[in-house]
DNA sequence: ACAGCCATGTAAGTCGTTACATGATTGC
DNA sequence: GCAATCATGTAACGACTTACATGGCTGT
């Protein structure tokens, strides 16, 4: 049950709308974790139900209302406890890495595109982590400057330092990605030659 | 729905009864997919009623019996189909990472506790993976040896280097995780450096 | 006899995806 | 007026987890 967890420490740094929790692990570059808004609002629903959060409908022009929701005493509590607590880890499960497993299924130009699909997707994501890594050193986005207003200046530091440390993980990620698939093309060359000698 | 498809791979080395094909990918060490057998038994019922496999009922002993499935004509067809389709990217989501974007709100000891943890399961996991890399190149395990015994032997090569491909993807990745795990030791050890300064 | 492995199942519940649906607000 | 964005929801389905359950076979 991550996503809780996931909303209730975006919601640490300021109250928010579903609208602008989806948006932040959904279209945004910006996050470790995924959640469609589907999923968001009956969760907040929950959320609040259990004391988590609390929700104000606030109003939006003439007509229109919106609930934005605020991380309560419990949330905070709940938060520091998960911090504390054990992190299992998942189950692999990568359907890109099963199928590459079996590329002898189709031919060589299959797996050159697959390969370069692969490096393509990655290094895209490598400059978008990377890329991030310098807007969060430089405290340089919305909900950065609204999590520091929370701590006493002597917190900032480290604030900044653990996120930092996650998006240059991911991007060190997205270079192993990139450099295996590269191996992977260079694998397939030599594959393709081995092959056309005995031809 | 990759499960059909793991499957499936397994399959085509040589047929199986569920228990086999759930050791597999559950506590056997060697695969990039895992699935309970609750799981994997109404799968292969629901694949044979796709004509994908077949199962045989084999006698065990006096009274038990066993069902051995075995790939079809159809499900080579969809091996083949499904290994030249695109591959979607997976939503992330990452505990791990999760939770190490907010260890400000847990203590030093507990970050430090956690990326320990993470490093030893990866280390862990690294040696894991490069060993099996070893024994694929030997050939030297049971599934590989039933595998090649299908195929001429024009074709072992390229067969052999792809899963080794795949297991040195793994041992990467998992050195990748072991190095972020160490440089978030070093971090902490700064940040409470720093924070015994102010005192 | 007993332990450990082989073998197969069900059922409840959670989590996640995809698609369908609606309406207000804001800026051009 | 129209498009883009803000905002919130439902519903069906599929994937996965966890727990409960049963019984035969093999070796000591």
């Amino acid at each position: 049950m991550s996503l809780r967890h996931a909303l209730m420490a975006l919601l640490d740094a300021t109250p928010m709308t579903g609208y602008t929790l989806a948006k932040h692990f959904d279209q945004s570059a910006a996050f470790v974790w995924h959640a469609p808004h589907s999923q968001i609002y009956p969760e907040l629903r929950r959320m609040e139900a259990d004391g988590l959060i609390s929700g104000r409908d606030e109003l939006r022009g003439a007509r229109g209302t919106k609930r934005t929701y605020a991380l309560t005493e419990a949330g905070r509590t709940e938060l520091r406890r998960w911090v504390e607590e054990a992190t299992p880890a998942p189950p692999g499960r990568d359907g890109a890495y099963l199928k590459a497993t079996y590329y002898e299924f189709g031919s060589f130009a299959n797996a050159r595109r697959q390969f370069q699909a692969h490096l393509t997707y990655h290094q895209q994501q490598q400059h978008r982590w990377e890329a991030h890594v310098k807007e969060l050193q430089n405290r340089d986005t919305e909900l950065m400057r609204l999590r520091l207003a929370g701590w006493p200046e002597s917190a900032h530091e480290a604030i900044v330092a653990y996120k930092a440390h996650v998006y240059r993980g991911m991007a060190a990620r997205a270079r192993t990605e990139v450099e295996w698939a590269k191996s992977g093309l260079a694998l397939v060359d030599r594959l393709e030659a081995a092959a056309g000698e005995d031809t």
